[in-house]
DNA sequence: GCTTGACATGGAGTAAACTCCAAGTGATAT
DNA sequence: ATATCACTTGGAGTTTACTCCATGTCAAGC
């Protein structure tokens, strides 16, 4: 079984070795294994959540769902359904914000292009502001 | 030419009159007229800048980026450039997010589907966590 | 004339998510 | 054996974007 320091986690996903501490300490990691001088010795596992809590943080997820999440985890089957309600609800939350993000991309780009027009002269005003 | 309190816009608008007010301080509305006590009176042109503030905040872009465009637009042709700059950089890193926000959703549509072949006895396990 | 209500201001307070720091431990290299 | 280094902890500090509050002004209605 591989087991890797926080130094290596940290290089590995790219989070600072205080935030992998902070997500351990507020209970986003579910259970990180210690050496017997109580140095984290990160298992697989423990891997796999970082790289999910990564990707959800990525996201914009917030930090209280992820704990109510992991913690319904641990809670064990009994918890399934609420987890799969919880997911529900934050996927549709994000497809939300990614047709806002679409939204204000197109409108960007349509502003680019007014810009591009007016740097070839082919509009004199920049009264389309805003 | 019409011209609305500062109730009217944030009802308009959905933003509370302090976040409306803050707005104004810290440079992200050009110009907004006043009667002779000191009473906001918007303007349309107001109102579209608060809209189109709006529309970027929304899409999560940052309001230090929003004040540095507003700035420059205020500076008038010569900074045309550089509008249009910041605005392919901003237009960039929505993309990138938004392509983030696409991966997410993504994984958490399979994650809902595992859930769901548990919920119809298809699968016995639930150790595709995390 | 007085109250009410909508507005104004400056500045303090808050929430989220880290980020930094001081002080301490234990293994390893010189 | 002493220094160095990577780790540990608890707790304080920071950033961003608001949000709240105390105090004050003015116009309108009773």
């Amino acid at each position: 079984m591989i087991k890797i320091t926080i130094a290596e986690v940290s290089k590995k996903y790219n989070l600072t070795q205080d935030t992998l501490r902070y997500y351990e300490k507020i209970g986003l990691i579910p259970h990180v294994p210690r050496n017997n001088n109580g140095i984290r010795n990160f298992d697989e596992e423990s891997c796999r959540w970082i790289e999910f809590i990564k990707c959800m943080r990525s996201a914009g997820m917030q930090i209280e769902v992820l704990i109510k999440y992991i913690s319904l985890f641990k809670q064990g089957r009994e918890t399934l359904e609420e987890r799969r309600n919880l997911l529900i609800e934050q996927k549709e939350k994000l497809v939300e914000k990614y047709t806002e993000i679409g939204n204000t991309i197109n409108r960007l780009e349509n502003k680019i292009k007014i810009y591009d027009e007016i740097a070839e002269g082919k509009r004199k005003d920049f009264m389309e502001e805003p």
